[in-house]
DNA sequence: AATGAATGAGGCTTCATTCAT
DNA sequence: GATGAATGAAGCCTCATTCAT
């Protein structure tokens, strides 16, 4: 048989796309990934058929990330607002402490090259979530809005209160509560 | 380096822009912007140095527009809430009818090619908001927070909502509504 | 108005394009073309819009070359075999003074760049010289084959003939003699 | 490089080499041979030491082949005519029975990748038949031509009427018998 | 000022070949 | 012997920018 293909190369891949995407944008060459990975820039392409496909499989390993990150240690017998808060503290602490990660989320997000299937893909790590979004919404926990619009808000308001944390750490821990609170306000019933 | 003359030229370089890098992100080439604009190649260069410059312009303009739509008609003798309600309604007109603005402008908010400058002026365009804010904020009508955080907020939850009815245009108004509740009760002190 | 396109830079690529196809067969770089012709890289790409395309412009110049060196001086006033024979020089005095342009047009002829479209102009070239063989069949001068089975014969004992005259230069004359009279008792009624 | 044991593989090797050849002309990268040949990259390098290798065997086996085909049920001891016009027909039979072989020796006889040295043990397998012709031209009943010439006229004529047999099968059996007619009429005295 | 041909560095990808398994 | 991952030199082509016209 011959050499396996290795599951180390391939992250160490995906991890140099993470730093040189945060640092180039999407003109980040593969020549540059490949060699900060400590491969040769052929070596990239029997991981990934193509740049592009490179850029799908980082976007969803990313979300796969944070959804595993935001789950970990989730409480499941305390009350709603308490488990919310535990996902958002989650989230805070993962974007905070991998910002290159969250800046290339970000970046993916909006480039043309993620295709609708890997967005797609993407959501639906998050379906559970969505799931437990549905159920208080029924029991009137929450406003009557679709999970999935709940679950928007939940981001976006994480989204910004990490931007406000990261450029003002001086005040991050009153960014952080301030931002769940609104959060809370905006999508409960109280 | 001749001084450009013509404003006409300009403006029709930067909606080509718009719409080529909507459909192609960073990767848009100067030679598809220029011959959508209707002028040469080289005609681009006499309008911005560089291609990273016109990114920037455009950035601004984007920025600059969304801004005077946002305050057209602004109501100076109402109430706060309906103060914001038409402001949010202005936004999401905007974003609404110009998705290739909004999608550039995404994608242009996390590219490298945008100077930190930039970003500071694009911000300062909404600094009459930003002041109109913190006077309410001082009345104790929101809650206790910095203004540009709200004004974040406010961006945020748009941005969210316009999303989800582009997506979903059946239920477009019910998601315009619901989004502005869910902003207003975010920040408002009721 | 800027620099126009000028012939003789697009006349040099496809020389040198003949040069180093000679020599590397289809595996010919562009770079090494572009260099040999005095010009960037780049610039080949102006005037041809990829590789293929050089190569059908290369196949259908040679083609018309070929055609165009044919009927020169072509006697209307003579017999049959005698304008023949005149074609027959022709054709074996370009075969012999320019071997690389003969023996691209014999690599290019099988090659799977060339598209079909090109095989057709490239053949319709002659169509005059088919028609003319028509009205010899007509007439009874010439076996009852199709013009074009004719010319392919031609062009056929043609190659043969300047293959043995460029092996063996001694008896060159010698070949160039036979080939004629192979060919003419090939197709002729006598 | 250990000595390769299956001869089964080696032509297995060779047939897909011809399939991929005919398809892609000699950018046919090496994987995809092994690949249709069903053996690993690296092996197919143990049957051959480099591609170029590889083409040269493929074009001696295809010349043996042909050489062969021709040469079955060869009759002895009828005249001249006949016996060419059996060799005619066992030619024309796998020319178009076998148009991928007949394509890729096309390609590879203009191939920089063949050598010298192949050329010439190619032409070898022929000199058999090389030394009837001469021994009937000793006779007097073939033109006083070499009898590399007559052989050459012989296979240039034949590929000629495969081509328009193949390109119009509605008349394959017209041109079949003019070629030979046409040959013959060339370089025998009658 | 406007044009677009010219440039050549650099991007993505392919591929013959090697070699660890 | 067989395998296929690893390699890195090329190959084709793009593109921001310059500059002759």
């Amino acid at each position: 048989m011959a050499r396996p293909r290795s599951n180390d190369k391939r992250d160490a891949i995906l991890n140099a796309a993470v730093e040189v995407l945060a640092e180039m944008g999407e003109r980040a060459p593969t020549s540059k990934i490949a060699k900060l990975a400590g491969v040769a820039e052929g070596t990239l392409f029997t991981y990934f058929n193509s740049k592009e496909e490179l850029l799908n499989q980082l976007y969803l390993s990313l979300k796969a990330e944070l959804r595993h990150v935001m789950m970990l240690g989730y409480p499941t017998d305390t009350d709603l607002k308490a488990q919310m808060h535990h996902v958002w503290q989650s989230y805070l602490n993962w974007g905070i402490s991998a910002p290159q990660k969250r800046k290339v989320m970000a970046q993916l997000s909006t480039s043309e090259q993620i295709t609708e299937q890997s967005k797609q893909i993407g959501m639906q790590s998050f379906c559970d979530l969505t799931q437990s979004i549905q159920n208080q919404v029924d029991k009137g926990c929450l406003r009557d809005y679709p999970p999935l619009f709940i679950g928007s808000i939940f981001g976006a308001m994480a989204e910004v209160s990490i931007n406000f944390m990261v450029q003002d750490p001086m005040s991050a821990e009153s960014y952080r509560e301030s931002g769940f609170e609104a959060f809370w306000h905006a999508v409960a019933i109280m």
